[in-house]
DNA sequence: TTGAAAAACGACACTGATGTCGTTTATAAT
DNA sequence: ATTATAAACGACATCAGTGTCGTTTTTCAA
């Protein structure tokens, strides 16, 4: 069907099967997901499959770093807002993909981390521990900012409430992710959040 | 080896197996491990694993309830202790389960829950929802009593504190399960949830 | 001591998924 | 048109794990 191809081509058709992966991840979670299920979804020959990714840790990989690709920053660019408003918006956006985990990746994210407990498989993609310092990072940032600006009084280092803030978020993802939204009552818990946020970035405005 | 035994003995035999299990689940987690290992871990056939458990899931769930059980209940005996000392004891508690969570069964009871994803599945096991509706209880008593003896002064419903305290562990533990507990700094975080705790229980002491 | 009961054994058939590879097919360049 | 190229196909060999079941072994009770 097609030989020597353009780039743009293989770009394209590369794409496509990561938009298809997406979707099985999406309803299988990363466990229980195989490679045949995406060549299915994808109306794809097992060969096709195969010449793009060689496994389904390797795919998976590669969905990653493409969907987080996509991820706006959310917090590089400085609006007209004050630093709490963006802050708080955040923290909405972040309760809605959960509220919705069951049309996202997140649940998948957790079993795929998981599965590469092997010390050995974690240092193959060293991309992992990069992009959770990278998400650090760009909190740290953000606050620092928001300090300098005297809009914060942080009573902590700014990158300790950063990774204070993404364990909250991943713990109640994952609980979310097997007890369901309302059990987890993820809307409150999102008040309190913004309520710890608000203790440790000291008087805010 | 053994025919029309005692109880005790089938009740022993069980709990040898559960401990192989164990073995097994810590190292290698829920998703990557056999029945097969099991069977190796414990040196017994496979007729006689198969005779206890019925297959993987159901003994991970004998697993999980057995170990429960073996857990003693932290905050039901109200000591000499102020309950913030209790508190504070119960976080660094955690602290140290998370920073060996090599050690621990953390890692394969996240993969398990996980893995429940089946709405199907979810309601043969209702102990799951249990389990975590019977944590969010006992920390809120807890916070109620302290808040009785006029030792908190709670800035938000003692419920919602609950809820929240159980998504930063659990989200500290996911992250470090597989980053490891000097890349999340777990310690620093603990610092930041009895922070966070303090504002929220109100002016303690 | 003997035999009925059942615990433990392990061979087996089966399943579902993987990764490979020789073949077919489409297309871009000549 | 023709041809070289490689994309896509799908049959196949392989593998690891599962759950079953007929057989063997052990021990308790008569």
């Amino acid at each position: 069907m097609a030989p020597k191809v353009s780039d743009e081509y293989k770009t394209k058709k590369k794409t496509e099967l990561l938009h298809a992966a997406k979707r099985v991840f999406i309803t299988k979670g990363y466990t229980r997901a195989t490679m045949q299920d995406v060549m299915d979804e994808a109306g794809v020959s097992r060969g096709a499959l195969y010449a793009y990714f060689d496994n389904l840790e390797h795919l998976y990989m590669e969905l990653l770093q493409f969907e987080d690709q996509q991820d706006v920053q959310f917090f590089t660019p400085i609006t007209g807002e004050t630093s709490w408003e963006q802050m708080t918006k955040w923290v909405y956006k972040q309760q809605v993909e959960i509220e919705n985990i069951e049309q996202t990746l997140s649940q998948a994210n957790s079993e795929f981390f998981l599965s590469l407990k092997d010390q050995q498989k974690q240092q193959s993609y060293p991309y992992i521990t990069t992009r959770y310092e990278k998400m650090v990072d760009v909190l740290t940032v953000f606050f620092a900012h928001g300090t300098e600006t005297g809009e914060f009084k942080p009573q902590l280092p700014p990158e300790v409430i950063a990774r204070y803030l993404i364990s909250v978020i991943d713990g109640l993802m994952l609980d979310t992710a097997h007890l369901g939204a309302e059990k987890t009552k993820v809307s409150v818990q999102m008040e309190a959040l913004l309520f710890s946020l608000r203790a440790m970035l000291g008087p805010v405005q």
